[in-house]
Formats: structure tokens, C-alpha cells, sequence
DNA sequence: CTACACTCTGTAGTCGCTACAGACTCAAGA
DNA sequence: TCTTGAGTCTGTAGCGACTACAGAGTGTAG
């Protein structure tokens, strides 16, 4: 089905919309098969590796280490019962590490807006975002605080 | 007000909640001045320094970088309109990269728990995990999709 | 034959810590 | 006074996931 590997790096890097050092880190780190090499030591990809690295690729988009890339690629080929619980298994660990991750993220764009806001408003004697990193800020913003809510 | 310069760096660490090896990184990087030394070259600090850790390390859980946090150290003690201006706008600029990052773990979040989802139900041929790396997945869910909402 | 884009290797830098190893210091108890 | 044990010192290397060179070689179209 695959015809010869006949893809540069520079190609198999616009195809996959991964940057060439990248590949090639890939490859050091053994992430990537080595290439085949032509007369002039360029490596040559074929569409297996197109393959490889789009799936890697989607995997790092959607947050996953190298370390579980690494062991996603290994569950791909087989499609058996037991990949699949290891696949779920670990998706579902990292899922819960990005739901983490939001609620961290979440945490602070409040603190950081409600400083913002009263920065903006003006009407305090000192700077509300200076005073919120020193620990003196006001943070009692519950009492009569109405919610903007745009967008 | 201050105290002659007494805290060790161990005291230090355990008043602002930061970690020694981080302070005396900091120490390295000239985010935090160079302590004076008892005899033994042991690191002295005083109440100034606390306070300066402190809001070097609320910054950081805020997720300012640690060039921001230099620039917020030099408005801090001042606090005229201009250095006010300034932290808005560094607050704001950081905001907006904030809102950046949970927008893409939202969009990650999604993409995984659906994946999860189906992996779970266990009624497809091949993994859903796998096939949503793979680029082969069937991500049209909005038909008739029931959205779980716990929390 | 030349110009120019492409690719090669190897190394070092990024960010914000963290983790040692191996030596030294300090305060309290025997 | 001596010892013990906790604390601290410096310096360097490692983490993850790339990214950015320098300086050399290669491939190809005009």
C-alpha cells in the first residue's frame, strides 16, 4: 500500500505541520524511526511515518507527554481489548490532570481580574494589582459585587 | 521598623512557603538581593526580604513569568499613576494568556472526554482514543449528543 | 556552472526550578 | 570539651519539549 519512502523531512514536515528540528529531536530521542538515508545522507519518509508523526503530533496538541505518546504509539497497531483499557486508562489520567490544570488557570484569571477591574476603576488609594501580590489586597469582592459576565 | 537581618534562609523558606533551592536561585538569577553573610557564609535575611519573597512567590502562583515579576518588584514601592499604568497593563497582557491557555485545555478537555466517553461505552470496533489520535475519528457528536453535566 | 534552497551534524539555549554530592557550620546536650 | 545531628554552603547537572544557531554539505533548475 505504501509506496517507498520518498518524502523529505521539509515535506514530512509540511504535511504534518511539525517543524523539521523537531523531527529530528524526535528521531534522537527515538520517538521517530531513523530515517533511510539517500546518497547525500537525507532522510527519506515514506507514508508510514506521515502517519507516525500526525498521530504524534495530534497526541502533543492535546496535551499528552512524550513518555505517553511513547506508550500510545505501541497500543495503535492492535486493536484488542487490552490497548484499548490502557489507551482509556491513560487518557482518562490525563484528563483529569488538564481538568486540574483549568481549575489552577481558572483560580487566577479570577484573582487577576478582579485586580484588574478595580485597577482600572481607579477609586483606590494604592495600585490593586501591586496590593494584591503583596498580600494586602481587598479581596473581599463578594459583598455587593456584581458579576460582569460578556461573553 | 525592620529588625536587623536575623532569618536564616531555612526560616526564610518556611515563612513564605518557598522552597530554599528556589531562594537561593533567585538569589543566582539577582531576583533577590544578595544576602548578607554570618561568619560561616550563612545567608541572613531580613523582614524586607520576606516580604519580597512573598510577593515574588504570589506573583509566581498567579503565573506571572519571572521577568514580569522583575518588572512588578521595581512598581511596588512606588506608587504614583504611572507604575499603576504599568502593572494594569502587565496584569492584563497576562490575563488575556491565561484565558489563552484554559480556552486551548477547554478545547482538549472536550476532545478527551469524548474520546473517554465512547471508549467507555465500549459499542465501537476499534478504540476511540486511539482513532481520535489516528485522525480517524467520527468527532460528530453534536447529533443527538446528550451532554452530561456533573458539577 | 552557478545560484539558491534544502538538509546535515552538533551543540547550546530556553524556563523555572529541582536534585544531588561533598564539604562546612552551628546549637544543644553529655 | 566533644559530639551529634540538623542546617547550610557551592557547584553542577537534570527535567520536558523543544528551538536556534553555526558551519558544512547536497540537490536541482536555469
Amino acid at each position: 500500500m505504501d509506496r517507498p519512502a520518498s518524502i523529505t523531512i521539509g515535506e514530512l514536515s509540511r504535511r504534518t505541520g511539525c517543524n523539521i528540528e523537531t523531527v529530528r529531536y524526535y528521531e534522537r530521542i527515538g520517538l521517530m524511526p531513523s530515517a533511510p538515508r539517500t546518497a547525500g545522507r537525507y532522510r527519506l519518509y515514506g507514508d508510514a511515518e506521515v502517519r507516525r508523526l500526525a498521530f504524534v503530533r495530534r497526541a502533543r496538541e492535546l496535551g499528552f507527554t512524550l513518555t505517553d505518546v511513547r506508550t500510545l504509539l505501541t497500543l495503535a497497531p492492535g486493536q484488542s481489548d487490552g490497548p484499548c483499557a490502557q489507551a482509556r486508562a491513560l487518557a482518562t489520567a490525563h484528563l483529569a490532570d488538564v481538568r486540574s490544570k483549568i481549575a489552577d488557570l481558572r483560580a487566577m484569571e479570577r484573582v487577576l481580574d478582579d485586580a484588574v477591574d478595580q485597577c482600572a476603576a481607579g477609586n483606590t488609594p494604592n495600585c490593586p494589582v501591586i496590593d494584591t501580590l503583596a498580600g494586602r489586597s481587598c479581596r473581599s469582592r463578594r459583598a455587593g459585587a456584581t458579576r460582569r459576565r460578556r461573553g
